[in-house]
DNA sequence: GCACTAGGTTGATGACTGTCAAACTTTGAC
DNA sequence: GTCAAAGTTTGACAGTCATCAACCTAGTGC
């Protein structure tokens, strides 16, 4: 039974920390925008390793980390794995229509 | 009578060529953010010289030609002044509602 | 305990970017 | 023609950021 702990991240923001340069900064990045995207189509969690991106593992921590700090998505371990989910709701009551207009724009990503 | 040109400036890009890349890019650096709030905001063309941004002009000159570049705002001449007025047809059209969605939110400028 | 899996942390590096001062250009007015 | 007004262009510089390799950490299952 794999563990589901919560409390091994303590660094997302509250609602009311999330900034729009914020978002914009982590966003801009087409890896990172890449990510969200893929949250969003799957719609349900999903863990670091699987994740479609072109990048070392590293460079990858770096990504999630600054979509976390962004308070775009939120994570939470499960057992070895760090699970990854949209906080589409939170964005949603600060940014109204945000994040569903970049969703829904053209995009091309490498 | 001033003299009203459009063809000194010639470099913004056709409404197909405007890119997500290219407008996040843009809209991430909180002057320039300034720039297309204060043309929203105003609801007619302003001449670079009027905007209350805290740079010099030559760094101004540049935040311009970046927002031009992405498609953002369209920059003509009306005698000496470069008048600049915001894209926003042509926006809605490529990316429907982010926009709206960047100008109604909370932001924060120092 | 031991090996395996999943991922984070730590520098280091190269590229990009926002900023400015100084010199230049173009237009309009006298 | 001369002068001022409004911006642009050209380096230069400092700070930030995406990227990677190498190493470290925590949980799982045997």
């Amino acid at each position: 039974m794999p563990q589901i702990t919560d409390d091994r991240i303590t660094d997302h923001p509250d609602v009311e920390d999330v900034t729009l340069q914020g978002v914009l900064e982590a966003l801009v990045d087409p890896v990172r925008r890449s990510i969200v995207r893929q949250l969003a189509e799957a719609g349900r969690d999903i863990r670091c390793g699987m994740f479609d991106i072109s990048v070392t593992r590293s460079t990858g921590t770096h990504h999630f980390k600054v979509l976390r700090h962004a308070g775009i998505i939120r994570q939470y371990y499960e057992g070895t794995s760090r699970m990854n989910a949209l906080r589409r709701d939170d964005l949603e009551s600060v940014f109204p229509g945000l994040i569903g207009a970049i969703l829904a724009a053209p995009d091309v990503v490498h």
